[in-house]
RNA sequence: GGGUCGCUAGCUCAGCGGUAGAGCAUCCGGCUUUUAACCGGCUGGUCCUGAGUUCGAAUCUCAGGCGACCCA
């Protein structure tokens, strides 16, 4: 580190006047200048520190929940610094994607001008926060040099036999036009990004085969120990592991046709009553009867077509139609109906369930719909006289009944040995299902990562080697929006020659890759960002990977966090690197929310300056009475704070102080001018303190002999011994704060504490006190408010920048206490207290309080027939 | 319907067997370059309800209520 710039300078000339604005400008340029943020290579014995936030989307407009994000990160880096690691914080851009695309639709800008200007202006920004970000580490990943290695990946995925392209029914967003992976659909059918109803369509699409990984993903989360419960539970139902029976039923035709259907309740398989297929299973149209062929495609329709379909009920019971032919139940050889249905998914299984609507519900309501019949097979115990009619659908374990030779037996056993009796004449098998699908990955749109694959007439499907890659997205493209990809209308870069026959009659793969596949190496590429020669050096991944702290919204739980996991585990199996998960701690923060006006008639928001009266809002123009709520910031709710109006008015510090203090990280922070306010003045109060200290012990924290002297013969020792346990308190609660549960509201709490109980004491205790207090106080500050800490470092005399400062340690002998205040309990009940020293023994301690006169007033001459002494605590005298 | 988490001062949250705490807000006083800032001080709590365990429960157990999220 370079030595501290003159004073003189830097000093904000004895104006005493807390000035955000200059001072964080002053510091930060200052920063800049000597290049504190650049990481550091890691010394011998030294350990890594790798803090991530989720890197962003270039919107072009830094939002709060960013500035909540990125500032944990930041005060997380800065700590670590001061605990002696070498520290990793970087920060990116996932660029690619349609935001880009749409504005170049509708506005005709270049997506790559549009994004390399709001990446210019978010960084600007963000650098008004005062984060300690490596810049030169930044990546983006729009650049060639960035994308280049996302299609290496592709390949090696493809050579592993783990990229594969499919006909397949994919999700179509009819707004953003174009294809969605399942992930990216709601349980309502809607696309997660347009909020459209996402239709069903037939093309040829790329997967990457994650199923490959379902087991080892599921497995993996378990040794997640530094992630959210929920997360790893939600990753865990996402996967849906099952174990149950591959059951086949014959069909009833003069052709041999077997239906096989997944069940996780072999035990229920005597109350089949009907076969269920997707409209699209393959065997329909080859079994179903001749006159009902038109209705199948009317019904086909009917279920694609998501107008349509809203007219009918969306809930379950979905819509059904009987094809009109059996199948023939292998326990039983009773005959069941075969329907179809769009309850049942054709790429889930197998496409087909038996249905079992005594102990399904799905089943059940479709049953009661359709008045199919419902045979109870399982009981609860005690064994009940059954056969009357059910009101639902009993889906617990119990007692098989009227099941052949199976009766009587336990739903547990009953499956082994129903799942055996299947196997034995071969009709089924164990079976082990997963609710997770293969990744769709191509997306017919421009502003994306091509596809390193060239289709020729003669060849076939051809990688590119290495060498060719990247292969840049052209420049010359007219962008539509229209369904296909845009690619396909660039015949000059579509149109090659085949590289192994050399043939004219060559394309490039004209779809590009999902915006996720980018998002799910970059941690990676953070450890070793400007390698032209591979995408990272594995000894760079050995030294930073895995992310240490890793932080973003819960929204990516399961899409991003699962699919980053899974990119990892492949580059691990493939020799690549050799950790195997990429993120060891994960918190996932609150979002920022701003208070709404809605008019509970209308459905209307309100912007808040129309607002007269704000303790009766009502509408100004209909005059009804608004609600009043919390709800995540945007646009339309007119409820945004924008970061940089708050930057301006109070600083940065202030700024970082409130989101860190105003609600735990991973809950919903609130947003509130007052308690901005009250920020705002805490750091005015430690302003002053500073001023005072320096008024009092002038501008050096180098403590003579003569002081050390003086604190031995204070005129107040019992002040300086205090005082010194409160600084050392306040040490040992921020770091636990810190370290177990990332708890910033608390530790900030802390250090109002402390600097109350210094602000009490500073003109009672002797001058190594003094000092030792104040730069304790400013370096448990530093991470949180960075600019005034450097400030008071510099005015009190700290020599360098405070931020490489080291973190202070806590003196255990300083927070020993001579006496107490220990609590005398009659029967339980508090009834005062009694000062004693810390080295009564517990013998000691009874006996003073037996003779207290607490004691005697409230026990009189009744003996204590019970004694409970806990040292440092209590005495509780029970009569 | 199942699961997870939460319910503590007006608000946001700590505390997680041993005298209920912090910040903000409110209120009162002081001060001053009085649409306001600052300083000092005081308030303010059936710890959601009920039962149990315990010498002692906000804290542990059970049941219920309300709310959030996830899954179906």
């Amino acid at each position: 580190m370079k030595e501290t710039p003159e004073k003189k300078q830097l000093s904000s000339q004895g104006s005493s006047r807390y000035e955000p604005k200059p001072l964080e400008d002053r510091w930060q340029s200052h920063w800049k200048d000597i290049g504190i943020d650049r990481t550091r290579p890691i010394a011998k014995e030294q350990n890594s520190f790798f803090a991530l936030s989720m890197f962003p989307y270039p919107s072009g407009n830094l939002h709060m929940g960013h500035v909540r994000n990125y500032v944990i990160t930041d005060v997380i880096a800065r700590r670590q610094r001061m605990l002696g690691f070498a520290v990793l914080h970087p920060m990116g851009w996932d660029a690619f994607g349609l935001p880009a695309e749409n504005a170049a639709i509708e506005r005709g800008v270049d997506p790559a001008d549009w994004t390399k200007k709001n990446i210019a202006q978010m960084r600007q920004q963000l650098s008004r926060l005062g984060l300690s970000i490596d810049w030169d580490k930044e990546i983006t990943t729009c650049d060639s040099d960035y994308y280049k290695w996302t299609q290496f990946i592709f390949l090696e995925l493809y050579k592993n036999g783990l990229a594969y392209q499919k006909e397949a029914t994919v999700n179509w967003d009819p707004i953003d036009k174009t294809v969605l992976a399942n992930e990216q659909v709601d349980p309502d059918g809607k696309s997660w990004r347009s909020g459209a109803t996402v239709e069903k369509k037939k093309l040829k699409q790329w997967f990457l085969r994650i199923t490959d990984f379902a087991d080892e993903l599921l497995e993996g989360l378990d040794l997640l120990k530094g992630w959210p419960e929920k997360v790893r539970t939600m990753q865990a139902n996402w996967i849906g592991k099952s174990i149950g029976a591959e059951v086949s039923f014959k069909v009833k035709s003069e052709q041999d046709f077997n239906i096989t259907v997944f069940t996780t309740r072999p035990d229920t398989l005597f109350g089949v009553t009907y076969l269920v297929l997707s409209p699209d299973h393959p065997l329909v149209d080859k079994i179903s009867s001749k006159e009902i062929t038109r209705d199948i495609e009317a019904f086909r329709n009917m279920v694609s077509n998501p107008e349509k379909k809203d007219t009918f009920s969306d809930d379950i019971p979905k819509h059904g139609l009987n094809i009109g032919c059996s199948a023939i139940n292998p326990v039983n050889n009773q005959l069941v109906p075969i329907w179809i249905s769009d309850y049942v998914l054709n790429d889930y299984g197998s496409g087909a369930v038996m249905a079992v609507p005594a102990h399904d519900d799905r089943d059940y309501l479709f049953a009661k719909k359709y008045n199919l019949p419902i045979k109870q097979v399982v009981i609860q115990k005690p064994i009940a006289k059954g056969g009357e009619e059910i009101d639902s659908a009993y889906t617990g374990k119990g007692i098989l009944k009227d099941s052949g030779q199976f009766t009587g037996m336990d739903s547990r056993e009953a499956k082994i040995r129903i799942t055996e009796y299947l196997s034995e004449r071969k009709l089924g098998e164990t079976k082990v299902n997963y609710r997770l699908r293969d990744w769709l990955i191509s997306r017919q749109r421009y502003w994306g990562c091509p596809i390193p694959i060239i289709h020729c007439d003669n060849c076939g499907v051809l990688p590119l080697e290495q060498d060719d890659l990247p292969v840049k997205l052209p420049l010359d493209v007219k962008l539509s929006g229209k369904g296909t990809s845009p690619l396909i209308d660039s015949p000059s870069w579509k149109n090659v020659s085949c590289p192994k026959c050399g043939s004219s009659n060559a394309t490039r793969e004209t779809d590009t890759m999902d915006t996720f596949i980018c998002s799910s190496w970059y941690f990676l590429r953070f450890a070793d960002p400007n390698n032209n020669n591979q995408p990272f050096n594995k000894q760079s991944i050995n030294d930073w990977l895995p992310v240490d702290q890793y932080v973003g919204g819960v929204e990516h739980a399961i899409l991003h966090l699962l699919y980053a996991r899974f990119l990892t585990r492949f580059l691990y199996r493939n020799g690549l690197i050799s950790v195997n998960e990429p993120f060891k701690n994960l918190l996932t923060q609150g979002m920022v929310q701003g208070l709404t006006y809605k008019n509970p008639v209308s459905g209307k928001y309100i912007p808040s300056d129309c607002i007269l009266d704000q303790s009766n809002p009502i509408d100004p123009q209909s005059g009804e009475k608004l609600n009043v709520h919390y709800e995540k910031m945007s646009k339309s709710k007119y409820n945004g704070v924008d970061p940089e109006s708050v930057i301006k008015k109070y600083g940065a510090d202030t700024a970082r102080m409130f989101v860190l203090f105003k609600a735990p990280p991973e809950k919903d922070l609130e947003w509130d001018e007052s308690d901005v306010e009250g920020q705002f003045r805490f750091i005015q109060r430690l302003w002053r303190l500073f001023e005072n200290y320096i008024n009092l012990h002038g501008d050096s924290i180098i403590c003579s002999e003569e002081d050390r002297e003086d604190s031995l013969n204070s005129i107040s020792p019992s002040r300086d011994k205090e005082l010194r346990r409160f600084v050392h308190r306040a040490i040992e609660a921020i770091n636990t704060d810190l370290d177990h549960g990332l708890h910033f509201n608390t530790a900030i709490s802390e250090l109002m504490k402390l600097t109350n109980s210094i602000n009490d004491n500073l003109y009672l205790v002797s001058r190594s006190v003094a000092v030792e207090s104040i730069s304790t106080l400013v370096k448990l500050l530093a991470p949180f408010a960075p600019h005034v800490a450097e400030e008071f470092w510099m005015k009190i005399g700290g020599q360098n920048s405070i931020h490489v400062q080291e973190w202070p340690l806590v003196d255990k002998q300083a927070l020993s206490t001579d006496n107490y205040e220990l609590v005398i309990q009659i029967k339980g009940k508090v009834r005062g207290s009694i000062n004693v020293s810390t080295n009564s023994s517990k013998e000691q301690l009874e006996n003073i309080v037996r003779e207290s006169d607490i004691a005697k007033k409230w026990l009189g001459d009744k003996l204590p027939s019970r004694i409970i002494v806990v040292p440092g605590k209590l005495v509780n005298l029970v009569p």
